[in-house]
DNA sequence: GGGCGCATGTAATGAGTTACATGATTGA
DNA sequence: TCAATCATGTAACTCATTACATGCGCCC
């Protein structure tokens, strides 16, 4: 549902035809969504279906192929409050799948853990320098980029300390744990 | 995947039927996996097909219905080691749907924003709390339940940084946005 | 007699992804 | 001539969910 509430935003502000809309998620945004292409596609032409969108088909006028360009409608403008409300008071959990990993963690010997979440640490980094060198465009999506630099720190952070505990074990002789 | 992961870890503990399994799931895991009952006894159908899992029927002694037993297999055992290790290193970026919101939030009067906003904090909070009371059982559980503390206590100080900045605009007359 | 606990499923649906297809132009 | 850019899609698939179905025994 956070997909349609993207599109219909971005569309808001401008009409936009769906290869520029993709290219702008993907510059400017990549690092706070995981929409794919098709799904892009896929949902401009449902919300059209269902009255949300207008659709201008541009035939070609060089040899460019022909694109059509998205226009939200009145009942769009609606349906996208909908869904900012929705979606800004509704919490749901969230889930992470390295947690059963976690849980599960006494089955690795202890210096092979700590080498894969050494590994893991470094991926988490990656994601935040990236994170940083969002374009630094005006508007709240500084808010965005707030978000994700403050969650990725606090995972960094935990994950130093699950690394610290392991190693402390490990130096006190108790690694020792049941592996095939 | 990671619902594999859990099913597997749980397992190789201690053989159990998918009745016992989803009890101590919703008991002690609620907080930190979003499985649902039929899900988990399609995965116990599917792992068995598979050859991670065997499964022994009891037919029933008593007027309890008949049930299965699962049983980790040598296979299912390294196939949950293969789980692990991948799920140890890697790491897939969150997507947080209230992040479209927030990037749109120049659509709502500041007030109403605000009022959002807070329903969610409480939400947030429910959550922590939720957290907090969970079962404290030894084991590297104790890994996980401090994660998701940690996250949780992040997003509420991230959402108060908005709502003040929120706050702080609507005071200094700059509150004034495009509404329908 | 009505609901809860025990125990397992199925059928239909949804949401999204992957891999693939098309075809013209432009620049190295 | 080879790849990249522009521009759109489809078909098949995966993963998981929702809503529903079943049926006995026990307790109030």
């Amino acid at each position: 549902m956070y997909r349609r509430l993207l599109l219909l935003g971005l569309l808001r502000r401008e009409d936009m035809h769906g290869y520029r809309l993709n290219e702008f998620i993907e510059r400017d945004m990549a690092f706070c969504t995981d929409i794919k292409k098709p799904t892009a596609y896929y949902l401009l032409d449902k919300l059209a279906e269902e009255g949300y969108l207008s659709e201008v088909e541009e035939t070609s006028d060089e040899g460019r192929p022909p694109r059509k360009t998205y226009h939200i409608t009145a009942q769009g403008k609606q349906y996208f409050q909908e869904l900012l409300r929705e979606t800004l008071r509704s919490y749901d959990p969230v889930t992470f799948p390295v947690d059963m990993s976690i849980a599960f963690l006494d089955e690795l010997p202890g210096d092979e853990a700590l080498a894969l979440l050494e590994e893991r640490r470094h991926r988490v980094q990656a994601q935040l320098d990236e994170v940083r060198a969002a374009p630094e465009h005006g508007g709240s999506l500084r808010y965005v980029i707030e978000h994700h630099t403050q969650y990725l720190e606090t995972e960094l952070s935990w994950l130093q300390s699950v690394m610290d505990e392991i190693a402390a074990q490990q130096e006190n002789g108790k690694g020792q744990t049941n592996h095939e």
